[in-house]
DNA sequence: AATGTTATGTTTGGATCCAAAGTAGAGACC
DNA sequence: GGTCTCTACTTTGGATCCAAACATAACATT
């Protein structure tokens, strides 16, 4: 994949993601081609890829348009990561957790022992975080046995609201996300435990819940989310 | 999509699953395309679609390769099929069925237990099967309150082991196909047993157990599958 | 006036051309 | 003889051209 194929198809997506297309717009091939300063080429080739990933979909018979997403749909997909995840943690959990996968989810746990240690919460632990997050959940459904779930988690994610490091943070209200931050560093905990000891349903339960805590959890600390 | 397009797709879907290219061969767009008797570019966009579908993978930077699977493959992604259809059926459960859900399930219950009640299976009978299955997961699906649930799964569909429909029935013995229909026609009444009495997670567990059957139910009736 | 048909314009799909990037092979130098 | 480099060839990506399909609008006929 050239440069400007994939820039096309990351461009488009950024674009969709922040709504600079309202949702069910028409995509003609030309307009987004003179957009973007490119050929029509690589604009259909991307339209392609993103029909697949689910941000687009077929208007007729006459090109693509803007799919729009209901708050069912949020939800739906949140629910689609979670179950997935907890499907690969209940699948490591059973083949039994080895000693260097264990080291390995210790790192990320100890990452964000220290992160959270100092008490409160500043705007640049944000994207730290927000990566170790994302190994945590990787370095799992990557030793899950097989990419095949890990390849559905990505499918899905490509639903901009849907990926687990889209945590939505208030930097107005950091200690309250510090809260929140701090029951998902629990639940890693947990996770890890049950994993320790084979306990395949409470690994997977625990994963299953802890998806939720973008999406619902700002209620219980007053955020009305 | 025009024929010629949906069809480049579709025929090198099945040239895949048919095994036409070895696991792990490159794939060339010249070759491919004198072989399909078009044009690079419909081969170019159906290797797009086919590498998000999950059947091809990139070459590193060179083109596609065809994408081996494992074993492990296999049952994973039967296993993702069974969480996520678990996912809708809890969610119709929790939802409440509808009286006219309830109905148009029933149709399909009433269609296999007309199939079934001859007592044994004919050649024919495999495509009645096959029809009314597809419809009775389809329906669950089409109403778990968004079609984020029902693309996940008709994108793990793609990989050709994994969709519900893909039962292998061995027209040599029809005698053990039928005792595998049978459970799976009891399953299909269990859930909507469950469904009506809103018991989510049994119709949850339940979708998810009735995705193994064409796995490993096969060692049940002594078909070493 | 309403409906059906035709013609024109818009847009997508397929083919081909050109450029760029990568790979492999051969030759030269150490 | 081995390794490094340069060159030629293969293959992919981007742009453009042409044809076909669809939509729209206008005109004619009933």
């Amino acid at each position: 994949m050239s440069n400007t194929d994939k820039s096309v198809v990351s461009r488009l997506r950024k674009l969709i993601g922040e709504g600079a297309y309202g949702p069910g717009e028409r995509l003609g091939e030309v307009a987004v081609s003179e957009q973007l300063g490119v050929s029509r080429t690589p604009v259909r080739l991307a339209f392609r890829t993103l029909e697949q990933e689910g941000l687009l979909q077929r208007a007729g018979k006459r090109g693509f348009m803007v799919r729009e997403f209901t708050e069912a749909d949020v939800l739906c997909a949140v629910e689609v990561r979670g179950v997935l995840e907890g499907l690969a943690a209940r699948r490591v959990a059973e083949q039994g957790l080895s000693a260097a996968l264990e080291a390995e989810l210790l790192v990320w746990i100890q990452k964000g022992r220290e992160l959270l240690a100092k008490g409160y919460l500043e705007e640049r632990d944000v994207d730290v975080w927000s990566e170790l997050n994302r190994h945590f959940h990787e370095t799992i459904v990557g030793s899950a046995g097989s990419p095949v779930i890990g390849d559905a988690i990505a499918r899905n994610n490509h639903l901009p609201f849907a990926a687990a490091d889209s945590i939505v943070i208030d930097s107005e209200a950091l200690d309250r996300e510090y809260r929140k931050l701090q029951l998902a560093q629990t639940q890693h905990e947990l996770v890890v435990q049950a994993l320790r000891h084979g306990e395949g349903a409470r690994a997977e339960m625990l994963m299953r819940e802890h998806a939720f805590i973008g999406l619902r959890y700002g209620e219980l600390f007053g955020l009305g989310g």
